[in-house]
DNA sequence: AAAAATACTTGACTAAGTCAACTAATTAAC
DNA sequence: GTTAATTAGTTGACTTAGTCAAGTATTTTT
């Protein structure tokens, strides 16, 4: 198990154990309410679900049978839930909020609304708009819904700029060591090609996750038969897992289709998995010439492809 | 409340239900360990804090007194930890572990690693980095730690020039309506900023929350005596609390040193914000002429102030 | 038709957590 | 420099939360 991982580890159990603490709280306001907090988790589950049983409820709550048993009794005898026998099968009941068990929830939601907006209030909206990102993001991944949330559009909105630019300039300050000059050189390209852009002959692809840029690919005309594929990068977070892959095809498929003969490329030869992209794209190096912009020495080189 | 707001409290409870599973399924497999949850969050705190007191203890993990008194009469009983008498303050007892303690604290650190390796192991590494990240950002925020993590810097770092771009394409595009064409506009200029960059005439300053950018200004020399201010904004959350002065001040204070005698900048009507804080560092209006770039049409302005 | 399984309930229990009254040491007030 | 108030920690008596296994009624499988 290597140091990295074993970070990892540590990052989850302290969120684990802070937010145990956080829950905690928001617990300890419910009980203000004759409520326990399983009881809250059951009224809510209820609320929120038209004809659940008893049994669903303890696979979702992950609660014991009985113990849930008792608390049902508890509710229909204070008028909040009742059951229908199931018609289909006997043995199952369903259960729903009565108006006054509606009205429980509704004051237990404005409860625990008051509860958050006392934990969130005193940050900058900005803030709290990261933190919901953030904890849906941790919920889609745990539950493993995350499924791929990755798509691929071509539109270029406002902002695309200057998030290729920043992802270039960090990105390959990080890994290669470039310095600003280098972001500043990007800059200015991107700049020519939003200059001149031509949806006949130009066309660049974003690749997001959740809205948030993790890679792009571009192609800029050079005439009738010539085309330069550009800006192709790949969040370090997202590399082996195909995306580089899908923005190739789109980028080459559209070369295709507009009928260039031939697309190449400069890149430097720290660009390891990139180029290894390149080469099993079919791309083939054609010049290399040392080069010491960008702060460090390395070798510029030419790739191209003839469709 | 906007429905906004309503969402985004949603989004926190929903998540608060999730996790308040996650956390139960932690806690099932801990039982596996004669250890309540309460004991091991005990005997953590005790682990890794030097000279801990039962009463940080109580305030720490939100605790009762008595149950707490209990719990570590229970852990000296069996050898887990001991108690010095505090010298200064006789009624305080410092907690230590003994070996014993912290072989069973060690027991209960691989035992909780090997619950999140079950919650996390089957994802891509990419996406466990990125759950750490959350969590990490969650944790900070709602601790209070980021309180107002608000600084101004000058360095400029890789990743820079693209954020601010970005900021300038979005922001601009939310709140005026201009199109990708003003990104590019920036894209340009600041290529040029950078390109010609003379630390004895130009400087940029940067607001940053936490690491984000929040805000910026620079000053840009045009020959000895003329200075240009540009890029100055101010992301629309964070407005209002004395940043975009404190930014306006540094660089003002800049061109004094400099000892620049006019500085000038430029922008449009739609800057209403920008503007009244111009006209209060004493800037006067001496241009304006209508211009129809960027998707829409509005007054270019050019304003003034002799130091 | 008998056996196995399922949905839910109940009784008897243990563990978890709370509350208030209690020392013993320390600090503040007069 | 004594008295009163506070604070750190403990203890007894208690309530609540949660578990386990045996129970009933219904359905499914063989």
């Amino acid at each position: 198990m290597d140091t990295e991982h074993l970070h990892l580890l540590q990052v989850i159990r302290g969120f684990n154990r802070f937010y145990t603490n956080i829950l905690g709280l928001v617990d300890l306001h419910l009980l203000g309410t004759d409520f326990s907090l399983s009881e809250a988790r059951v009224l809510f589950e209820i609320g929120n679900h038209k004809n659940c049983t008893a049994k669903e409820l303890t696979e979702k709550l992950k609660m014991d049978g009985g113990y849930l048993s008792r608390i049902l009794k508890g509710f229909e005898r204070k008028g909040f839930i009742y059951r229908s026998q199931s018609e289909a099968d006997g043995r199952k009941y369903f259960l729903s909020l009565t108006r006054e068990g509606r009205e429980a929830l509704a004051k237990l939601d404005s409860l625990s609304n008051r509860q958050i907006n006392k934990m969130i209030g005193d940050l900058p909206p900005f803030k709290q708009q990261i933190i919901a990102k953030c904890m849906t993001t941790i919920e889609k991944y745990l539950s493993g819904e995350s499924g791929s949330t990755i798509t691929i559009r071509q539109e270029l909105r406002p902002g695309d700029a200057g998030t290729l630019i920043h992802l270039h300039g960090s990105l390959y300050a990080r890994e290669c060591g470039y310095n600003y000059v280098f972001e500043a050189y990007v800059c200015n390209t991107f700049f020519e090609f939003l200059k001149n852009y031509d949806p006949g002959k130009d066309r660049i692809w974003f690749a997001e996750d959740g809205g948030q840029m993790i890679g792009a690919v571009a192609i800029v005309g050079h005439g009738e038969e010539i085309a330069q594929l550009r800006w192709f990068l790949i969040h370090p977070d997202y590399r082996g897992c195909g995306i580089g892959r899908r923005l190739l095809r789109e980028a080459l498929q559209f070369c295709k289709n507009q009928k260039y003969q031939k697309v190449f490329l400069e890149t430097t030869d720290d660009q390891k998995t990139a180029i290894q992209m390149y080469r099993n794209a079919g791309f083939k190096k054609v010049e290399e010439k040392e080069d010491c912009s960008w702060g460090l020495r390395h070798m510029e080189q030419t790739y191209e492809l003839y469709l």
